[in-house]
DNA sequence: TGTACATCAGTGAACGCGCGTTCACTGATGTAC
DNA sequence: TGTACATCAGTGAACGCGCGTTCACTGATGTAC
């Protein structure tokens, strides 16, 4: 009789499922108050649950805000998942470049969506070290820098790509969006209306593909 | 005889210039340990002062962390004048587009230079809401956003700009370089070579410039 | 089904620490006469 | 030049706080018989 769902079931604390229960804590916290309010004591106190509980699920502090990052990482990853999911063409050269794109276009609204759960990832919980930890895959088992390096060779596949460029198209992308990410979240387009950004935003992926894939583009202008 | 220098000048201490010497030493700590190592005890004390000497200067902590990141921002500004003040081209059309790549060049230059230092600034003690704060500014008097907008600007005034686009041109500029700094030096290039990493930084800024101008550039590539 | 027992998740108290800020003070600086 | 004095930068002690981590413990869970 014992449900055991092997996510957060509520059946079947001690009081539950703790390790989850923490990490779920230290998000909202992190989403409400942000990361330097992710400590041990206030993380357990928001689970209702004593300090040293914490040390039964996480060897200390720092495991149990890689673990909140990661959590972060994991809705960047869904996010952009969501936007591939939707790509529809079916020509092999259209919809490795619509792949490509939904990987920017997924970023880039998790950040707008979700401003302060995205700074909690790769600015605020983790370094970019953590970009490849299987924890911070979304539904695929990918990583959002996994997606990414993905979609680039899917376009190598297709011929629309030399390999030697897939080093460098990846840097040209991920700089491009993330640098966006953090402007229009942090920076000075903070208070710019969100239709406003997301035109920007579909603007400057559909720009940094054309620069990836060495197209003039129709952003072209004579001399 | 007072040799009243209004910069950091050792004499006229009650013991100096604390408020110089307060910012320098909590930069110096910013640099070596981090943002999070900078605490108004830790500053105080590495400036040999007694905690509530820092009152004397600043309303609390808060305002002292300020200081210390506009100091980081400072030398960014410097490094992007620096790259500006070498170019020598004269033709206007050829001149404006060889001042704005000097922006990438001297902000990409400053964060691998003094990696440390520059993730103190926008990324640790400052947000990007103290982007135009003048205490931020170079020799010229103009913070790192503004030298960014001023070579748009006069490439504006050359007619390669539209003036609509100067917004737009600036996201991309400062998405891209800004990305690009953080993968570089926090992200997944940080252990690349620095020779082949300033290889990129400079295509990738000659990329975004091309891009800019909506120019096809040489890396355009036939299909 | 019922009892004995091992497991181990969570408790509660305690530790030592560094933090930001306050306050009455001290003593060097430099001005007024 | 010499003295009296106001200024105010920096002192030193104290405050209350929240932190991460440790430890012996307790008591619910679930297994073995």
């Amino acid at each position: 009789m014992t449900e055991a769902t092997p996510a957060e079931a509520k059946a079947g604390y001690h009081h539950g499922n703790l390790r989850a229960a923490l990490v779920q804590a230290g998000y909202d916290l992190a989403v409400e108050k942000g990361p330097d309010a992710v400590t041990l004591r206030a993380v357990t106190r928001r689970a209702g649950v004593t300090p040293a509980a914490a040390y039964r699920h996480f060897t200390g502090l720092d495991e149990l805000r890689v673990a909140i990052g990661l959590r972060s990482m994991r809705g960047l990853a869904r996010s952009i998942e969501e936007h591939q999911a939707r790509v529809a063409v079916t020509d092999p050269t259209v919809r490795a470049r619509a792949l490509l794109e939904a990987v920017g276009d997924g970023y880039i609204a998790f950040a707008l969506d979700q401003p302060r759960a995205f700074r909690i990832g790769l600015h605020g919980l983790l370094s970019m070290e953590h970009a490849e930890l299987p924890e911070g895959a979304g539904a695929t088992g990918r990583t959002p820098f996994q997606l990414l390096t993905d979609a680039l060779g899917g376009l190598a596949a297709v011929g629309a790509l030399l390999a030697d460029d897939l080093q460098p198209a990846a840097i040209r992308c991920w700089s491009g969006v993330h640098g966006f990410a953090s402007l229009a979240t942090q920076g000075p387009l903070r208070e710019v209306p969100r239709a406003v950004r997301d035109a920007m935003a579909t603007r400057l992926v559909r720009d940094i593909v054309d620069g990836v894939l060495g197209v003039g583009g129709p952003s072209a202008r004579p001399r």
